[in-house]
Formats: structure tokens, C-alpha cells, sequence
DNA sequence: TAGTTTTATGGAACGCGTATCAATTAATCA
DNA sequence: TGATTAATTGATACGCGTTCCATAAAACTA
């Protein structure tokens, strides 16, 4: 912890400000452009810098996706909320939570593709240093209402997360396999759901 | 139906002895050097045409790798199968069998992408033709499974299609989101199968 | 055979993600 | 001030998917 002589490392607070200017324009880009317009160079230019500095600051296109992640995931929990209103019943309200969160993706499939498909399969062993803070929270949405439906059983985090994960393979698979006769969104994730609804055996 | 001067269009079976030809070249790309040697620039160099040629024949490079899905889906089907081996009760069989799928693809996660993850999201309104014949018959095992646990069951379909794309979004979220605390893959297509299991209410 | 019409092809180009590397700028210490 | 060290930059390069366009090739009609 001795100080060196020469130029110090980049200060704490410049780090995040830095983050925080190239998160902001990805999201501009991103909102106004679609998808297709994030790309390193256009993201650069906007910022004001050149594209290799961004690797400087990032690991990759993949971490700076990321950042907008936590807009999508609000923009889908406000949705999903909206879906409650005015259902009480707790098997009811999970349902339409179900729905919501479904029909979120398949009327957003750029979204999707943000969140789900972006990161670098087969190289998973390489991006080490995933915030999944903003992920975490979009699911305990699940798990409340998950726990509603039987207040005393134990295995909440098994069943939120199964079908938390089922739902987005309905999402996935209806979207990216779109000529297979797949049964309605709604019969599927309702069966997702009879699974949570059931006594274990 | 009259004919027209000029050259005729192609010979049917010319189109598909260059399309099989396409296809085997991708195939033993894959095999050998992996997911991203499968490039539009050397497969054409592997079969011996322009890289434009093959826009001439294919409407991008998700068409060509479509006709790989037959081959990892009939090894996925194996795994399955030799999953299958010594269990007779029916419960124990689907659970064995969703065991195996799930783990192939964790295991595999570049034919995961491959099948799963090749598709142009955001572009589905262009690509039209696509064939389903394959995963179609990969399926077709997970509903006879799904049939024989209770065989009076008329919504053989739903279930099963349910369970298939709850098991497709568990692998995507195990490989994907790889640092979210989910449950074990064995807990979690457990889950998926009390579902089917249960009885509707 | 000459001309016409249609298909098939390949070269060039665009923008992309990413890597390398030398040169420059900036901030600190001696 | 000068030396030292880190951050940033620009140029260059590779391979990628894809599109455009001019040209070659093939099969017909006259």
C-alpha cells in the first residue's frame, strides 16, 4: 500500500462516472435505435471517446449490455405489477403474474435477446464478474407470490426458480422456434403453474 | 406453366445435392473445429464457391445452421434414451429422461446456442421457412413418456410441450445466467415434472 | 448461328467485435 | 524541472455476416 511514483490509477468515483456516461448513451442508443444500433463504434463515438478505450473500462461488449438490463427488468416488473391490479386471490394473482411476465418477452423480443441471449455461451468460462443483483430482484417479485399460495411450505426458492426459469423456456422457445405448433402461452405457463400449485407427493 | 425463354431455374435435385453438399462440409466444421469455425467465409472456402454463392442458396447463415440441428438432436435423443435404460416405473422414467435432457445441454452448451439460440430474434417476421420436422421428432419421446403416466389423459400435448420448453429455460438460465444462485438442475426439473404429475384441479 | 433472357457467380464494400501496439497525454514523486 | 508511471488514443489488422453490382454462364428463340 506504498505510493508509487508516476500517474496513480484511475480514481474510484472517475471509474463510476465513466461507467455511468457509457451506460447512459448505451441506453439512448438502445431506446432510440433498437438493438442493432449498440454497437462499440456508434457507442464510442457517442461518448466521446475512441473505441478502444472502452475496452479499457469494460471486458467487453457483453458488460456494458449488461447495464441495461436493470431498465428492462423495471419496465418488465412494472408491467407484471400492472397485471395484479384488482386480483386478490393468490393463485389468481400468480397466474396473471405468470402471463404478464411471459407476454412481456414475446411482445418484446429485443428485450429478450438483451437479457437471455446475450452473454458469450461456450466462452462462460471466461466473463467472470456478472452483477446479478438487478436479476435477483426482478424474481422476488416470484417469490412473493409464490409464498402466498401456502404460507408454510419451505421450498419457495425451488418452486419461484423452476418456474421463473420454465417461463422464460416458454418465452425462448416461443419466440426463437416460432414455426413449431407450440400450445398457447397460456395453457403452457398454467401448467408451469399447476406444478407449483401441487402438493408434493 | 408456359415456358419462357432464357435459362431455366435450377434443377430440383441440383438444389439439393448443393445444399446436402453445404451441409455435410458444415457438419464436419462443426464436429471438428467448433461452433465458430462454422463461418460463411470458410464454409464457402470448404465447399468450393464464393461467400455470396451461398446467399444464393440460403437466406443467411441461420438457415445453414439449421441443418445441423438433425445431428445434435438425434445424439441428444441417444443420451436420452441410454438415460432410459433399466427404468420402468413411469414417473421415474420422465424424471430420468428430463435428467439427461437438461444435462446434455448443460454439458453441450454450444449445441445449445446451436438449436436454441441461432435464431435472428427481432427478425422472426423474415425468416419464414423453417423446419420443424426435427425438434418434432425429438419431442415426440418426451410425450410418449408423458402419455404413459396416466394414458386417459387427453392433454398429453400441453403438458408435455410445457415441461419441454420449462426443461429448454432451465438449461438457458443454468448456462446463461450462470452466477444467479439457481437450485440444482435435478431439483428444479423435478419441480417441473410434479406438474405433470399432478392431477388438474 | 446470333441474340435474348434469366440464372449463377465472385469481387468489392460496409459495419461489426476485438486485438495489438506504438505514441501521446496526464499526474505524481524525487 | 525532469523522471516515472498510468491512462488514453489512433492506426492497423483480422475475420465476421451481409449486400450490391457487374459479369459470366446457360438455355432458350429467331
Amino acid at each position: 500500500m506504498t505510493k508509487t511514483a508516476g500517474r496513480p490509477p484511475r480514481n474510484e468515483t472517475d471509474i463510476l462516472e465513466f461507467r455511468k456516461k457509457v451506460s447512459q448513451h448505451a441506453m439512448a442508443l438502445y431506446r432510440d435505435k433498437g438493438f442493432e444500433a449498440v454497437s462499440m463504434r456508434r457507442l464510442s463515438k457517442a461518448v466521446g471517446c475512441a473505441p478502444t478505450t472502452l475496452y479499457a473500462h469494460f471486458q467487453g461488449k457483453t458488460e456494458i449490455l449488461m447495464l441495461l438490463w436493470a431498465d428492462v427488468l423495471d419496465e418488465m416488473t412494472q408491467h407484471v405489477q400492472e397485471s395484479l391490479k384488482r386480483k386478490t386471490e393468490p393463485t389468481e394473482r400468480l397466474k396473471a403474474a405468470a402471463l404478464a411476465f411471459v407476454g412481456y418477452w414475446i411482445d418484446h423480443p429485443d428485450h429478450f435477446r438483451l437479457v437471455f441471449m446475450s452473454n458469450d455461451v461456450g466462452r462462460s468460462d471466461v466473463d467472470s464478474f456478472i452483477e446479478t443483483g438487478d436479476v435477483q430482484g426482478s424474481f422476488q417479485m416470484f417469490a412473493d407470490l409464490v409464498r402466498n399460495l401456502n404460507p408454510k411450505r419451505s421450498d419457495v426458492k425451488v418452486r419461484t426458480d423452476a418456474v421463473v426459469a420454465g417461463m422464460i423456456g416458454v418465452a425462448l422457445c416461443s419466440i426463437t422456434i416460432c414455426n413449431y405448433p407450440w400450445p398457447t402461452v397460456s395453457k403452457m405457463t398454467g401448467q408451469l403453474i399447476a406444478g407449483i400449485t401441487a402438493t408434493p407427493q
